[in-house]
DNA sequence: TATTTATACTGTCAACTCCGAAGTATTGGA
DNA sequence: TCCAATACTTCGGAGTTGACAGTATAAATA
């Protein structure tokens, strides 16, 4: 990281958009920079094949509307899995798939320390609220 | 990961209410689940000091006025150092914060791997486009 | 002198997306 | 008949984003 930013005339990149740059700004990254993602895929690898009402206990600030988009999208994308079983009353339980699993690997590292950020930063007063 | 959740049982070490849960949906996931917002980050780990105008010109796709909010959110929240130079044309730069160095650590992986990600299911023909 | 250029934004407004409260469907039990 | 339980939808308002235009400054250019 911070390379020699005097690369003006740097050498061809404008070329081709093989950026070497790791930024990308389609798919996956656009689905988890949405509200709540990123926590729910934590709490389905945290707590293993989950049921909706699992996941909404755990999620008091979330309404079962955002809930169930964002579980909807996940599965879309392959990173959870949902299975359903035809009873009375429903049950649908929710896992995470094998590419679901190394986005929890990743995830888990900025989720921990994102906790431990805003811990200290409650502590020492600065507080950003949505 | 998929730890045992009986980990709970562990030296007991935080007073705070509860959760081992790692899972936070106070600040600064919030501020990182906003669109652009982590690549932001990453493109400035990337090219280092950066200026406005070279943040622009890699985020084609984020407008002026988000970019702009963007920024400003990441320097409140202690992510970005801004320093402005008094000079015409105005010369403004931004930069990691330590903090925002040690955030830089945790997304590196991530966004890698979304890039992997986009790839293959770009390859596959699956799109979900925003 | 007047105009252009360069930079880093800010303002405005319309479109788009997100959110939460309340409602839906199903069937067994009181 | 009414209620409970579960997993969602629906709807209208709130919040976010983007396109475009404008601001400030002074040096360079016509």
């Amino acid at each position: 990281m911070a390379e020699t930013p005097d690369s003006a005339t740097e050498t061809a990149d404008s070329s081709s958009p093989g950026h070497d740059c790791l930024c990308p700004l389609g798919g996956v990254m656009d689905l988890l920079s949405r509200r709540y993602a990123m926590q729910l895929v934590c709490v389905v690898d945290a707590i293993g094949p989950a049921r909706y009402g699992d996941i909404e206990a755990t999620f008091e600030e979330v309404s079962s509307s955002t809930l169930s988009t964002r579980l909807e999208e996940l599965v879309d994308a392959g990173i959870l899995s949902r299975e359903q079983y035809d009873e009375i009353p429903p049950r649908v339980e929710y896992e995470l798939t094998e590419t679901g699993e190394e986005l929890g690997e990743r995830l888990e590292p900025l989720l921990r320390w994102a906790e431990e950020i805003d811990e200290t930063e409650l502590a020492t007063g600065q507080s950003k609220e949505r």
